[in-house]
DNA sequence: TTGTAGGCGTTATCAT
DNA sequence: ATGATAACGCCTACAA
C-alpha cells in the first residue's frame, strides 16, 4: 500500500534518500536500472514502492523533449466520425499499439474549419511526440501545418492533394488496397453473369471514395455512367443514390457499394421497391464493418479491410519514426493493406 | 509568417530579448497581460509573433502543477463504445465545451481488467488535471482508482455501487432521469390502450439499464415477469431478447426498448414474424440515437435524452470543479438532465 | 509597473 | 558504478 501523503506527491529525490543512493542513481533505476548494482537497484525499487512514487511526466518531459503522448486527428464534422464502425475500429487498433508502448492518446476533432488554428497551436506547442491524422478531405490544410510544425505524421487513407497544396513527398499513410479490392467486387459480380452492374461511391472528395471507383471503372472500361451515384458513406445517402440509380436504369441488376453502410440503405430502397436481393439485384458492400455486414438482411457480401489492423500499422509506423528519427525527420515509409472479398448472401 | 527555425524552439527568453523586456514581462503577456504597459505588451506580443513563440507546456506545468488536459476513461470492453453514437454524442459534447477552455482530451480506454493498472499509474503520474468517465458496469474499480489517487473525476451515468467497493458520498455525476423518462414511455402505451406491454431491458449491471425497468415497474406495478427480457443494448441483443419474449407471451401488443439499438433489433424480428408495427405491436425505445430512431422503420418513438448536452455538463461540472477547487478537493455537484417523449410512428 | 532570482522534478554530462 | 551539478523553460514571489 503506497503511502498517499495528503499534498505532496513525492518526487525522486526523496526516493534517493530513503534508498540512501544520489538523485542520479534512483533516476537510474526507475528508467530501467542499466549498470546499477543488484542491491542497489532492489534498495531504490523498494524506496519507489514504499513511497509509492510515480515519475512527474512534466519535468521529465521538460528535459528528454520527449511527450510520450501522440495526437489523433480527426477531421471529420459530421456524426460520421463515431457511427461508422471503421473510425472505432482504426481507433482501436492505434489504442492497442500504443498503449502498448505506454504513449498516451491525445483525442483532437476538428469541428470546423477554424478549429485548424487551434490544432496547428497545438502540435506546435510539443504537446505530443507524433500524429495519426484520418479521412482527409482533398485539400484538407492538415498535411501543410503538420509540415510546417514539423511534426511526424501518419495518415490513415491516401492523402489527397491539389497541387500547390503543400506539395507531395515525404508524407506516409497506410490506406487499403480500395482499387484492387473494388476490382475483386466487380468481377464477382460479373463472374455471376450480372451486365448492369451499378456503383454507389462515396463522396468523391476522399480518396478511398475515388479509388473505389477507379476499381470499379478497371473492370468496367466502358461503364454507362448513368450507373454510377454518389453518396457520401452514410446509410441514408446510400438509400437516396439507390432511389436514383433505380430512378435512372430500371435494368440495373447488381450493385457495388462503395461502403456497407451505403449498401445496407440500397438494401432498404431495394426491399421497399420489391426487388429481391441477389435475385434481383446483386449488392457488394466494402469495409466487411461489424454489426453492419454480417448482420444486414440479407448478409452482404462484401470486401473486408483489416481495420484495426490498419489502425495497429498507423501506430506502430509513427512509433518507430519517433524512436529512430529523434530529429533526423525520418519519414516512415507507406503501407498498403490487401483486402479479401468475403462472400455472404447478398451476391 | 513565423519562421520556424531548424530545431531549436524560441522559448520566453528570447522572446523577452528580442522585446527588450525581462522574462517576467514576457511571461506576463503571454499570460494575459494584466499590470504591463500597453506599448510593453504590443512590443511582446510583436515579437511572439516574429518569433512564432508557443509556450513550452511541458515547462510551464511542471511549475504551475496543471497540465491543461483532461482524461476521458470509456471503460467497455465490447465493440459497441463507438457502434453505438451514444458515445460518440457525448464524447463530442465533452470535446467541444473542454476545447473552448484550451483544455486537452485524452483518450483512455480499457480493453480488459489488467489495463486497470495502468490506468491507475496514469492517473497517480499527473498526466491530466481530472477525469470524465463513463458506462461504469457495477463493480467497476475506476472510481475506488479515482478516489485513492484523488484525482477529480465526473462521472457519465451514476455508477453503481457494491458495498465496500469504495464507499458511496462525494461522487459527482451526470445522468439523464432515465427512470422519468421510462415511465413516460410506458405511460404512452398505457394511453394507447396497450395491456400486455413488455420491457427489453439493457444489461442490469448498469445503472441506466436499471434504472428504465425501475420506470417500466412503476407504471406497471403488478408487471408480468415474463414480460421482461434483458438484452445488451446491441441491435443483436435486442432480436435475441423480442424472440424470446414472443415466445413466451405471444400476446403481446407493445414493447419498451430499454433504447434504440436493441427496438431495432426487436423491429427486425416483428417484421420477421409477420406483426404490424405498431398495429400489432407498438414499440417505444430510449435515447433518440440519430442514424438510428429516425431512419428505423418505421421511424421509432422513443425517449430522448440530450447526449451532447450531457457531455458538455460532465466537462462543465469538471472544469469548474478544477478552477475552484485547487486544492481544497472540492466536490462538483450531480446533474440529472431531462428526458423528453419524441412522438414518430412506432407507438 | 518592471526586473531579479529561485525553484518546479527530471535527465544527462561530467568527474570520481 | 556512483554522485555532484548543470540544464530543461517557465512562473512567481519579492524587491526595486
Amino acid at each position: 500500500m503506497p503511502e498517499q501523503l495528503p499534498g505532496q506527491r513525492p518526487t525522486l529525490e526523496a526516493v534517493a534518500e530513503r534508498a540512501g543512493v544520489s538523485r542520479a542513481t534512483a533516476s537510474r533505476v526507475v528508467n530501467g536500472g542499466e549498470g546499477v548494482r543488484a542491491h542497489l537497484v532492489e534498495k531504490v525499487r523498494e524506496a519507489v514502492r514504499e513511497l509509492g512514487y510515480v515519475p512527474n511526466p512534466a519535468a521529465r518531459a521538460l528535459v528528454t523533449r520527449r511527450t510520450g503522448a501522440v495526437a489523433v486527428i480527426i477531421a471529420e464534422p459530421e456524426i460520421r466520425i463515431f457511427s461508422d464502425p471503421f473510425f472505432s475500429r482504426q481507433i482501436r487498433g492505434i489504442s492497442k499499439e500504443l498503449t502498448a508502448h505506454d504513449t498516451q492518446l491525445v483525442l483532437l476533432l476538428v469541428e470546423d474549419r477554424g478549429d485548424y488554428d487551434r490544432i496547428e497551436r497545438y502540435l506546435a506547442g510539443g504537446h505530443v511526440d507524433g500524429a495519426l491524422a484520418f479521412s482527409l478531405h482533398t485539400d484538407d490544410p492538415l498535411p501543410a501545418i503538420a509540415r510546417r510544425v514539423g511534426m511526424p505524421t501518419v495518415y490513415g487513407g491516401r492523402p489527397g492533394w491539389t497541387a500547390g497544396s503543400g506539395g507531395h513527398g515525404g508524407v506516409a499513410y497506410v490506406d487499403a488496397d480500395n482499387r484492387g479490392g473494388a476490382r475483386e467486387a466487380v468481377r464477382l459480380l460479373l463472374d455471376q453473369g450480372r451486365r448492369r452492374i451499378a456503383h454507389i461511391a462515396g463522396p468523391l472528395d476522399q480518396t478511398s471514395a475515388v479509388d473505389r471507383l477507379d476499381g470499379y471503372r478497371d473492370v468496367l472500361l466502358d461503364a454507362d455512367p448513368a450507373l454510377i451515384a454518389e453518396g457520401d458513406f452514410t446509410a441514408a445517402g446510400g438509400a437516396e443514390a439507390m432511389a436514383a440509380l433505380l430512378e435512372r436504369c430500371p435494368d440495373l441488376d447488381a450493385v457495388f457499394a462503395a461502403n456497407d453502410l451505403m449498401a445496407t440503405g440500397a438494401l432498404r430502397v431495394l426491399r421497399e421497391r420489391g426487388l429481391a436481393v441477389p435475385g434481383d439485384v446483386a449488392l457488394v458492400g466494402f469495409d466487411d464493418a461489424e454489426l453492419v455486414a454480417e448482420s444486414a438482411d440479407p448478409p452482404l457480401t462484401t470486401v473486408r479491410q483489416d481495420i484495426e489492423g490498419m489502425g495497429r500499422l498507423m501506430a506502430q509506423l509513427l512509433l518507430r519514426t519517433l524512436d529512430k528519427a529523434q530529429g533526423d525527420r525520418a519519414v516512415p515509409a507507406s503501407v498498403i493493406t490487401p483486402t479479401a472479398l468475403v462472400r455472404r448472401d447478398s451476391a
